[in-house]
DNA sequence: CGAATGTGTGCATAGCTATTCACTCGCCAG
DNA sequence: CTGGCGAGTGAATAGCTATGCACACATTCG
């Protein structure tokens, strides 16, 4: 019908309760002067109409938005899933929105930096981990306050926290040795993470300071099928490991898949593995994975802390430590 | 330092370029009239001041914002971020962004509605299916469009996309008849789930519609756990079935896993099972799962058209076919 | 050469709310 | 009776951009 309708206004309101814009306004802010009568008054005409307050113009004014842009780079992961969950409880118990922001790559460079600051978010939350140290820059110079999970950049603005990989890594290098591994692979995830990279630095380092021989090695990415492919080409070969450590349980998932289909092996008797992540399908009885559990909730916690910092506060970067939690895939005997 | 700073404004930059503000917003204007000497001089003293133009009084003006709201009731269910992903891209790929909302019921009600409105949406989506009719009128109100997935409600800006649920659910039932199914079952969802609702109500006509008798129930959730359960009650009785249809792929996990571990029973070759969603894991080695894929593109592109329409144009609900994907599973021999 | 067209720029304004300031009124104390 | 005070209200304004309108100047055509 009417090409150009539009919500009501504080106006429109106060013209149909025979007052000003001003009382209207504070008919809806608590705590300002107004009379019970008056306020009655007003916000019986508001329900009329169906008016609601709109945001804007005070977001205009205060440049604190109330929303919070969340970057992920994908879901087929359930840990981004259990992260997502994670935040926006976080950010619901402080009133606040989060706006989701999916990129491809960290080149996030493409416009959406333009976007965020376009709509004035107060802060952004990297569930995945920026590389790029131009990005972070980008992000830095528009004074928006940015926290990322397991990545390793610094900035005035950019805070990080990370899982403390490396020792979990060193951790899984323990275990498997000692429930008797004795040839030890490492299902690598993705290169470019930071997660990644500290997981097999902290198992190398592990094994070296048990006087071990240096881990075998197969993978490359994050997911099932990946976990799969390192499993073949690890136990293609004459000398096939016995104690496995996967960048992550999805990888984990893969690798035990391959080994009882194609191989007839069954963790923990005829391979130790390890996963990290801790997803509910770790406890499936297909898997009963031991794994690092990341305790997201700490690291929501942690995050929405350094999001509480103070303007360009140089700030360490904060480590939650992983809890190990063993169950059948490396319990042996 | 400056407790109080705000970002650059097209007055700053103007002052810097020595031109007036409205030069600057035409600098920033695809297809203004301004000259190149002009423009580079003001693109050059905005790069240099990190001037990002600030959205928010045009949608003072036009009352778009260019924020699609999108509801989620949680993450547990990786239907959910695969349908999380595809609405990100297809609203990505119009240049919108994402806000997203996640309640505990659909209680939505309380207070979330009044921000969706503060911010002025553009439009909602519910992953989540509604309902409650008072939820979708109050929603109604405010005139903004909202799409609902798997849901019955209408109204006059509620539009809804659903699968075929009843189809399916009657296919589910032929399909394990072929295979050699006679004694029947269904592993339910929650009841309060329309889709739920629909894919037992077809599955029972599917049987009944073969003459064969009614099947056995048990479960109530969506999740591996319920699944578990149900399959445990199932097979504890003396009647055994043999043949299951399960209201979504994470309950059929739950199923499976029980029937492996506790009863030393397999698919196909014991029981046959059907599951919902086809999820990634349902091409997994323990599970080979026969599944209904719900065509999520399908589902999330009428979801965008829907919300092309104009006004409160009435609209029939638009059904989205699930397509069979048959694996082990469900052959046998 | 005058007119007409076109290009580039500045001025002014709309859009909506919260808040400050000034004002009125009723009431109490001195 | 009057000064003061508190409560309640309205007018005015800031906040930032896009855009319609008017104007100045250059260019082209008859």
């Amino acid at each position: 019908m009417s090409g150009n309708w539009r919500p009501p206004s504080s106006t429109d309101v106060a013209r149909a309760a025979g007052v000003s814009q001003s009382a209207v306004s504070r008919a809806f802010t608590p705590g300002a002067r107004i009379a019970q009568a008056t306020r009655a008054k007003i916000l019986e005409a508001a329900e009329a109409l169906g008016y609601r307050p709109n945001l804007l113009p005070k977001i205009l004014q205060t440049n604190r938005s109330g929303i919070v842009a969340v970057v992920v780079g994908g879901f087929y992961n359930p840990y981004f899933a259990m992260t997502l969950e994670a935040f926006s409880k976080a950010l619901t118990a402080r009133g606040l929105q989060m706006m989701l922001v999916r990129v491809e790559s960290d080149r996030i460079l493409d416009g959406v930096v333009d976007q965020l600051a376009g709509y004035r978010v107060d802060a952004v939350v990297s569930a995945l981990a920026l590389t790029s140290q131009d990005a972070a820059d980008q992000l830095s110079k528009l004074r928006i306050p940015i926290v990322t999970l397991n990545s390793d950049l610094a900035g005035d603005w950019i805070r990080s926290v990370s899982s403390d990989n490396f020792a979990a890594g060193a951790a899984a290098a323990r275990l498997l040795y000692e429930r008797g591994g004795t040839r030890f692979g490492f299902v690598a995830g993705p290169a470019d993470s930071p997660a990644q990279v500290a997981r097999e630095a902290g198992f190398a380092h592990g094994l070296e300071a048990l006087g071990l021989p240096p881990a075998m090695r197969a993978g490359g990415g994050y997911d099932h099928a990946s976990g799969a492919r390192a499993a073949r080409d690890l136990f293609a070969g004459a000398e096939r490991p016995d104690a496995l450590f996967c960048a992550n349980d999805l990888a984990a998932f893969g690798v035990i898949d391959v080994l009882r289909e194609d191989f007839c092996l069954t963790p923990p008797g005829d391979v130790l593995v390890i996963g990290y992540d801790n997803l509910d399908m770790a406890q499936w009885a297909p898997y009963r994975l031991t794994s690092f559990d990341q305790d997201i909730e700490a690291h929501v916690a942690t995050a929405m802390e350094l999001l509480d910092l103070e303007a360009g506060a140089t700030c360490v970067a904060r480590v939650v430590p992983s809890r190990l939690v063993e169950r059948e895939s490396t319990r042996r005997g």
